[in-house]
DNA sequence: GACGCTACCGACCGATCGTGCTATTTTCTG
DNA sequence: CAGAAAATAGCACGATCGGTCGGTAGCGTC
């Protein structure tokens, strides 16, 4: 698959782009066809249905997103730095790497909540990948002594996905301006609260133990 | 528009099932009209346009989820213990309330985040109303001293919007029975750095200089 | 020059979409 | 019971959906 850089290639590119714009279900074998220039049957035939489509487009964002999220992040030293890294270059990602409409898969986990199909298992594998990446972050970012040691990875990147589902939506369907240093700013708490052992109040005292009753819950 | 049951809340009432299990995409008028029991063009009378089902379907779930959500929090007390009420009401509304399916507002936002159409302007239309509604419960409990003096309550809003959405992402998307307690931690994360006016250390300074850099840098 | 292979096309399928127009049935009113 | 009015059904329309099929133009190979 060398430089395979023909037909496929146009066609997931300009896939990418509709996707973003009209979302998973707005991508018609019909309108991409016509996106890309050529008929529907002649797109068909190089793929299986409809959902390896999808499919395919999926994995090719996320492939997509790698190099402007990651890569970039990863020259950061470990730890902190690189988490906060990651975050930044995560944050509003898709516009700013030329898909005009949002992020595929955030938006894909909304509209593919109920239906079962295999474009459903491919939205859950990424986000699963994406969510363990974070969490190993995390993990780093405590073992390095930069996280305080009884920080729950878990829940520092289950709260960190919905900073990013509210940037989501605060910037796509909201539009509003503030979303970037609204986001920025709960991430920095998130990270600010996460780094010492806080003075253990009543309140705080309540949240541990539901937290560990939780945990425990589910260890196995 | 007195009583004028019958029929039309009919069609409502399976809508509302059809739109939160399918999304508002899903809700289709030959659908629609065959979950009603009729046919499309007996169903169609009733409304103008597609658009008016979906629009009229949406303002009927923000009407349906008034009792469930806010009418019981309203016999607590002002502020902070009102706002715990809303909010625990709030999380996972959709299926206690027989909403097979999420929250559809929800799913609305991420569905129409990029087609100009009434039906978005509506779903923008109640985001904002409920956005507003929050902030005033935030902003009462500043008020009353239950939260801290200098709290943005927008901030506050916003945070907490994305708690709700990564329960619903958590909740119908992963279907982790995790999501619930998750959220329960993290709004108390929430509220309880809230609470009293926290030591405005060097990282938080720092904080607030790279949200600044951070917008002025995407401003363009 | 006949062959097979790949890439692509145009036409077409049955289904469903939203939406009109015209009955027909049901219900209300006098 | 008549007749008006409202509710519902029947039917057809153009469009679009995912998908199939038969065909053909270009190409390298014997």
């Amino acid at each position: 698959m060398g430089h395979a850089a023909t037909t496929r290639e146009r066609i997931l590119d300009r896939g990418l782009a509709l996707m973003s714009k009209s979302g998973l279900g707005g991508v018609t074998l019909g309108v991409l066809a016509d996106q890309v220039g050529m008929s529907k049957s002649g797109l068909f035939a190089h793929f299986r249905s409809k959902d390896e489509v999808q499919i395919e487009l999926l994995e090719y964002s996320s492939q997509y997103g790698r190099p402007h999220i990651i890569e970039p992040a990863m020259k950061k030293p470990e730890g902190l730095p690189r988490l906060r890294a990651v975050v930044r270059n995560w944050f509003g990602w898709a516009p700013r790497s030329g898909l005009p409409g949002g992020c595929p898969i955030a938006a894909g986990m909304f509209e593919y909540d109920d239906i079962e199909s295999p474009v459903r298992d491919k939205i859950a594998e990424l986000e699963a990948a994406w969510h363990v990446f974070l969490r190993s972050l995390t993990q780093r970012a405590v073992e390095l002594g930069h996280l305080r040691a009884d920080l729950d990875p878990e829940q520092f990147v289950w709260e960190l996905n919905g900073i990013y589902l509210a940037h989501h939506v605060s910037q796509r369907f909201l539009r509003s301006p503030e979303s970037d240093w609204r986001a920025a700013a709960a991430f920095d708490s998130l990270v600010e609260r996460s780094l010492h052992v806080g003075k253990p109040g009543k309140t705080q005292g309540k949240i541990k133990a539901e937290a560990k009753i939780g945990t425990k819950s589910r260890a196995g």
